[in-house]
DNA sequence: GGCGACTATTAATAGTCGAG
DNA sequence: CTCGACTATTAATAGTCGCC
């Protein structure tokens, strides 16, 4: 575990008073408490939540397990990512009630409106693309697209509502933003249309949430990101 | 970004053939798929596990940002983590329904069951609670506990309706079973209790879900980790 | 079969610089 | 201010052993 062994920040560390060179380059040892700094707390935060989703996936591919993980800044921006879908995910902790109670939301299909507006039918598009990222970050190694795997994350930004503090406008895009393997993220303009769905999707669920129509879960597995304003 | 060098596993790997001596200690790449081993794969189904949730917390600690997991074992068993709590991130993407909705299916306050069963006011515990863990792993550093936090971390485990094919009973515990530095998990044994509620809670869910009791989200932090069988 | 511990390695990332 | 690269370092972990 780590067995947390002094780092050489720390071994040989009166080096930080006398010239003011800069004498760190690479790697340092941080404590894990806020990060005062905005800035810097900005750039940890995409950093970190890009290596979360990444081992995430990692995870999902290595051992078939399913996993779901959302993430919200400080600002109140969502940052969402399962595998192999969110929602399917989270049906499990609510007892497979989630879908319906959205579903029952105004949305009568929005499963079916990620499968048929974004998405196309796929599989074990995971594994594929995070193997394919990391061979085509390695060298430029042959791709092996077994099926027609498509993994296409949603990134959803907006400035909705977005009168927080920062604009935050930017939208830090993250490691699914590499060089697509396949024809993923081909259908990247219809996000705007999913967003609006979306967000009408969310507004319903706020306002009434009563019956319940079991919408039974889609077989097709897939995979999906999503960013909201809060 | 790794830059995805050549690992040494790689240059000069024509040592597997030879002589049957294990040549290899130490961690080496893995592609990233299904591991088809059992054995190897539940090993590292705990191992990474472990790791994205400490990340997570990490993650939060450092940029103050909430965030939730839900991870699924192929055996279908169930893996929460969050923080500040599980339900408060994923109220978020359901627009703050979802714990009412628990709230309303039988359990008129589970948030208060966990606050005043297993749990005290706690604030900045998770950022405490990591930043401490690592210090006592490192040495035995002074841990400045500031403040009363008390951070605690549910396992819950059985064999609730568990004959999937496995037994799974060993039921791997993870970095939150480290030394605790204050007073933290003194209450583990009324983890039992909070099971059994927690499942009592779980089935009226799945049982009826209709009227909306809108809880008012806690203003106190807490994590929750959670194991249910499925 | 499952876990904890150990160790050599790989993978993640903190700090910085540079562009827009 | 935000994002992308780069690099030295730290942190995570794959494979093994040893004890249950």
């Amino acid at each position: 575990m780590a067995k947390t062994k002094i780092p050489k920040s720390e071994i040989a560390d009166n080096n930080n008073t006398s010239d003011g060179k800069k004498g760190s380059k690479g790697r340092r040892r941080i404590e894990i408490k806020r990060i005062e700094e905005k800035n810097k707390r900005h750039v940890t935060f995409s950093k970190r939540k890009k290596g979360i989703f990444n081992k995430a996936a990692e995870l999902s591919v290595l051992s078939g397990a399913e996993i779901a993980t959302m993430v919200v800044s400080s600002n109140g921006k969502v940052f969402c990512f399962g595998t192999p879908n969110y929602d399917t995910v989270i049906d499990r902790y609510l007892g497979h009630h989630t879908a319906s109670l959205l579903a029952a939301a105004g949305q009568p299909d929005h499963r079916a409106l990620l499968h048929g507006k974004t998405m196309r039918s796929s599989n074990k598009q995971v594994e594929n693309y995070v193997e394919a990222t990391r061979h085509l970050e390695a060298e430029k190694i042959s791709f092996k697209g077994e099926e027609n795997n498509n993994y296409i994350n949603f990134v959803i930004n907006n400035n909705y509502n977005s009168d927080h503090e920062g604009r935050e406008g930017g939208c830090g895009y993250g490691w699914w933003e590499r060089p697509i393997p396949i024809g993923m993220m081909s259908s990247l303009k219809e996000l705007e249309e999913y967003k609006a769905a979306l967000y009408k999707l969310k507004h319903n669920v706020e306002v009434r949430t009563n019956q319940m129509i079991r919408g039974s879960a889609p077989s097709n597995y897939y995979s999906s990101l999503l960013v909201m304003g809060d």
